[in-house]
DNA sequence: GCCAACGTTGGC
DNA sequence: GCCAACGTTGGC
């Protein structure tokens, strides 16, 4: 089993709205890297930090869960912003997994985790990341959970 | 709104 | 295959 870090706009979908709707397709995904950690990496039962960015208050917000497979990204198909001409149904270009939601937690913030030097080495401290789909180390996850986590 | 960092594109 | 130009991300 692996640890996950997805990012998320509130805007788009919030861990509000992924409790609403109990599971979500992570659509959207148009970064080689990210697209093969979904693809390659990702299995059913996989743990996931869900982080608010690009917003006022930006952390991690939730907890959710693996639980489908990779398959191709529906919206690259459709008309409007995740549109990929290059893309056609018999050579997908992105796919995306399904996370289903597992508990709202306080949100710790990422002043919050930048003030532990435990977590310092996490891609999402690191100047300039982007990557809106990081593997969180177990250690790290485990010291998130006991230290951060209420 | 700014801007640093980084990924992608396309001309050569 | 190089690399300049351009677009996007995302914290601040």
């Amino acid at each position: 089993m692996r640890y996950w870090l997805m990012k998320s706009e509130p805007s788009e979908v919030s861990i509000d709205d992924l409790e609403s709707m109990k599971t979500v397709p992570w659509y959207g995904v148009r970064n080689y890297q990210a697209r093969n950690f979904m693809r390659d990496q990702m299995r059913v039962g996989d743990m996931v930090f869900f982080y608010h960015s690009s917003c006022a208050e930006p952390g991690i917000a939730g907890l959710a869960e693996v639980c489908k497979l990779a398959y191709p990204d529906e919206t690259q198909f459709e008309e409007g912003k995740y549109f990929d001409p290059k893309a056609t149904r018999e050579n997908p270009r992105w796919y995306n997994v399904d996370v289903k939601f597992s508990r709202k937690i306080p949100l710790i913030s990422i002043s919050e985790l930048r003030r532990h030097p435990e977590l310092s080495n996490m891609r999402i401290l690191q100047k300039g990341n982007r990557l809106s789909i990081t593997p969180v180390d177990p250690l790290e996850w485990d010291y998130i959970k006991s230290n951060l986590l209420r």
